[in-house]
DNA sequence: CATATTAATTGACTTATATCAGTTCGATTT
DNA sequence: AAATCGAACTGATATAAGTCAATTAATATG
């Protein structure tokens, strides 16, 4: 399978891709070295939890999720992905299997990059290495907070902290699309489907949000933050 | 304050800390610059939430816990830290405020390193940085982990995360010492502390533990497992 | 040693949330 | 358009877990 023909080349991937940025074109052509890229359809499973993590993902088109295979067959949503984000990384550096699933969420096109290779630049490049920490450190503080309002925020709060996210971080806009069922609602704030359904459908009666099927439009992002912050 | 009063020296935190073995002298030397170490009683807090993450800490003797100061004024305890352990590392890479504290249980002693210092040698050093990024991945997984088992498992199964945590990680022993409170084992599992002590007392009754005062001895591991797997 | 203080414990009660059993809605297929 | 299917929704009920109030045990203090 030709690169070429899924993608613009590994070129455009250095370029958006922030991280690859300060990195030479030598040690690029080491991360390029065996990458190859994949389109995925909606549903599919790019990386699938207790693989073997030989490879890291960026994320190049298209929607995907992190999510966990976790308790009496419950799943938790991690994250979406949207493009120029990498996953699949700490299990990887472990040298580990990975500890989560990555599903498309729409038609996505991923870049599947060895390891090795990217151990290999690590390595040799102090200050990428230093970058890649740093992105880890985000990602490990941003875990902890989750953690805390998973575990102590009662169920207004979490979903008013999911439509937050949503909103804010993954759709840029008051509108949240149509691809987040409210299945997904409730594994992104742990909790059973009936009850997402309950608390959305009640702000939706005080006006905070507008329900348009499975789209959701926030209508007051200042009375969300009230309930987040009352948890 | 010289650090001779407090401390062995370096020398000895270099050779007994993992991390800081793979380093050179010159590296060390510029580690060490500014580095300081201070005596804490049981109940300081030394480092404290929302203060500029300046400093890593290293813990060289004693015994500390991290805890995030939560909603509702509860507190989440994320860990328990035993001599030759960092803390304070991803805030302080991410030039940002802590996002937790570090509170000493008993009498403990720790080593601050300027954090200019430590990543002029992660930048300079990419084998280092790589060990430190996979320290940080380790740390992230094992939150995401704990995310999980916090969310949707309940109270029998949490309690024996706990159990099993502390008495494998941190007292190495099946003996749980009487410095973790019951409110510490609230904290940890998230519950409140009245549910923590009902669910003990279960599992005394049970006889998969015993208690005696504040101290825990497991008397079957085993239970234990299965009281975490089933959730 | 007596007292004061804090932590552990317990039972009764309340509240948050899950579960279950439907019904309705919307999209897709026939 | 009718039939079908899965998702969204809703009310009734069950369960898990928190809160409160009181008691006991353990520890610190004068």
């Amino acid at each position: 399978m030709n690169v070429k023909q899924l993608c613009n080349g590994c070129e455009e991937c250095n370029e958006k891709s922030a991280l690859f940025q300060m990195l030479s074109d030598d040690e690029l052509h080491i991360i390029n070295e065996d990458r190859y890229s994949v389109r995925f359809h909606e549903g599919e499973v790019i990386l699938k939890q207790g693989t073997r993590a030989d490879y890291l993902v960026s994320v190049v088109e298209g929607f995907a999720k992190t999510c966990i295979e976790g308790h009496h067959g419950r799943n938790l949503i991690l994250d979406y992905i949207r493009p120029w984000r990498m996953v699949g990384g700490p299990a990887a550096h472990l040298g580990d299997k990975h500890r989560y699933s990555v599903i498309a969420v729409q038609e996505t096109l991923v870049c599947f990059i060895d390891v090795r290779n990217f151990s290999k630049v690590l390595a040799s490049n102090g200050e990428f290495a230093e970058k890649v920490l740093i992105h880890c450190s985000g990602n490990y503080l941003a875990a902890l907070e989750r953690m805390v309002g998973l575990s102590q925020k009662q169920m207004h709060g979490r979903i008013a902290d999911a439509l937050i996210y949503l909103s804010k971080e993954i759709y840029e806009s008051n509108i949240i699309g149509s691809q987040i069922a409210r299945q997904d609602m409730a594994d992104y704030t742990s909790m059973s489907k009936d009850s997402a359904i309950r608390i959305l459908k009640e702000f939706e009666r005080d006006d905070i949000i507008l329900l348009d099927g499975k789209s959701i439009e926030i209508l007051s992002g200042e009375r969300l933050h009230e309930i987040s912050q009352r948890g």
